[in-house]
RNA sequence: UGGACGGUAGCUCAAUGGCAGAGCAACGGACUGUUAAUCCGUCGGUUGGAGGUUCGAGUCCUCCCCGUCCAGCCA
């Protein structure tokens, strides 16, 4: 047998390997049918692309009887074979068979958790080590990587520096919700102050250590002086939520630009998502054809729709007044002051105006100390992206850059500036007018794909109670 | 964390307080250049756990565990 290199299902799905040529293909069966007339149709799968190759073998071959024919679902099989036009429907190219072995046979093929049929999302996150060989988690983990390249493209395109923030932190000053702490403290026999207190000055770090909620702070730092910058890094929040779209770890994309205000924010939101969803577009029509026929009838349309649109934008104080004005029989009233609940939110983005929706200046008191204050004094300068279906994609702000007014809302808040001594520091020296904005990366992948469970859109989710693969 | 609903065969689900069932999967056979193939057959159970009521509990009661959804927190 002559020594070849591998071949990727996808490329000679594609015709990049022109047909008559010996290749070899390396994969997993997903289904087996035989015909009497004595030959066998393997689908085989290798994750290179949504659908399988299919290889035809006949009882030509030494092991058609003893093997190949019992050939169970997910066995690893090494097929070699001539790549020839198919005769049967369904698909262009197929493999006729010289050699079919197989690596890995599946041990009791009654028990195997995934069956070739259709299985609830539930029970496949109780199997996510088994899970990606669905064909939905294998569609969205080529949309997520699809995504993630496009980021990074689309940040690199547009001159921004990928900063890596610390995953450790010793700043308690996040402030952006409950947070997992870092210890090397033995929790049985904690070391103790004098009145008392757990003595962290003898843990690992000589202080308390938490878990990153955010990379903003850190990575302001690096925008005060190299202007434009992002993070795109694990990120994780203790908070016991319990919700379709919230995880205790979660990856989290962070741009931060100088020399810009809130508008400019704005506008970068949206180019980024763009062409983040254009990428989609462009390189997985395959799965995101699977998405729109079995998971999302409008996957690909509205989509479509979104990049060519363009986001709707209003204040704050118009949302409300659009909410009361909507004669709708909202669970809580809205009114100015509070916060916009999901309700809300839906009915701005879903019904109010069909398409993503950017909601900026926000009541101060809502609202994180580092937001910038508006002129009326009032209201921050912070955005929502409320996207259909998903509700907040997207919360950002333009940083308050004026020392006195940082101080000020520090001390209206009740924390403690002396935390914030370095963050104080880029305001005292060559501060800046500067903004910037989080966007939820599994948000990111729920809209693209349609699916409606953050669970499904992240390999092996994390969340209370959770925690077994 | 609060509220609602749920947990029965490998999976998806039935079962008035009275013999635990079906479809799919798996396995065996028939048929077929097949495509979620089709047809026949076989196998398949500690009904989430612990108590309680009852002649009798999958079903009713109490507690616990787990899951999903809604809400809050937010990305």
């Amino acid at each position: 047998m002559s020594k070849i290199e591998p071949t990727a299902v996808a490329a000679a799905l594609a015709g990049a390997v022109p047909a008559g040529s010996e290749i070899l293909i390396q994969g997993w069966v997903r289904t087996r049918r035989d015909s009497k007339a004595g030959l066998s149709f393997l689908h085989v799968h290798d994750g290179s692309s949504f659908d399988p190759i299919q290889v035809v073998a006949t009882n030509a071959l030494p092991n058609y009887e003893s093997e190949i024919q019992k050939i169970p679902s997910h066995a690893a099989v090494e097929c070699r074979g001539t790549l020839v036009e198919s005769q049967g429907k369904g698909q262009k190219f197929e493999i006729q068979a010289s050699d079919v072995q197989v690596v890995g046979w599946v041990e009791d093929p009654d028990t195997y958790p995934i069956s070739p049929k259709r299985h609830s999302f539930e029970y496949l996150r109780e199997v996510a080590h088994l899970r990606p060989r669905t064909n939905t988690i294998g569609a969205m983990t080529r949309v997520r990587n699809c995504l993630a390249q496009a980021i990074h493209r689309f940040f690199h395109e547009n001159g921004f520096y990928w900063i890596h923030t610390p995953i450790i932190t010793a700043s308690d000053a996040e402030g952006a919700g409950q947070m997992f702490r870092v210890s090397t403290l033995d929790m049985a026999n904690l070391p103790r102050t004098e009145d008392g207190a757990i003595d962290y000055g003898k843990d690992f770090f000589g202080r308390e250590a938490h878990l990153t909620v955010s990379g903003q702070l850190n990575v302001e730092c690096y925008c005060l002086a190299l202007s434009k910058v992002y993070t795109f890094g694990p990120t994780f929040r203790a908070e016991n939520s319990n919700t379709p779209r919230h995880l205790a770890e979660f990856w989290m994309v962070e741009p931060e630009i100088a020399f810009a205000d809130l508008s400019k924010d704005a506008d970068l939101a949206e180019a980024m998502l763009k062409y983040c969803f254009k990428a989609v577009l462009d390189e997985r029509p395959d799965d995101m054809a699977f998405f729109a026929q079995r998971i999302e009838p409008t996957a690909i349309s509205r989509l479509e729709a979104l990049v060519g649109a363009t986001f709707a934008r209003m204040t704050y104080t118009e949302a409300i007044d659009a909410l009361q004005k909507s004669g709708r029989g909202f669970e809580f009233a809205p009114h100015w002051g509070v916060d916009i609940q999901t309700e809300h939110e839906r009915y701005l983005s879903e019904e109010y105006v069909k398409r993503p929706v950017i909601v900026m200046d926000y009541p101060k008191d809502i609202k994180a100390f580092y937001m910038r204050m508006n002129d009326d004094g009032k209201t921050v300068a912070a955005m929502d992206v409320l996207a259909p279906g998903i509700g907040e994609i997207i919360g950002g702000s333009q940083r308050e850059e004026r020392l006195d007014m940082l101080d000020k809302r520090v001390a209206e808040m009740g924390l403690d500036g002396h935390d914030y001594w370095w963050y104080r520091d880029l305001r005292r020296y060559g501060t800046v007018p500067h903004a910037g904005f989080g966007l939820g990366f599994e948000r990111l992948v729920l809209y693209a794909t349609g699916l409606t469970n953050i669970r499904d859109v992240i390999p092996f989710p994390r969340t209370p109670k959770s925690a077994e693969f």
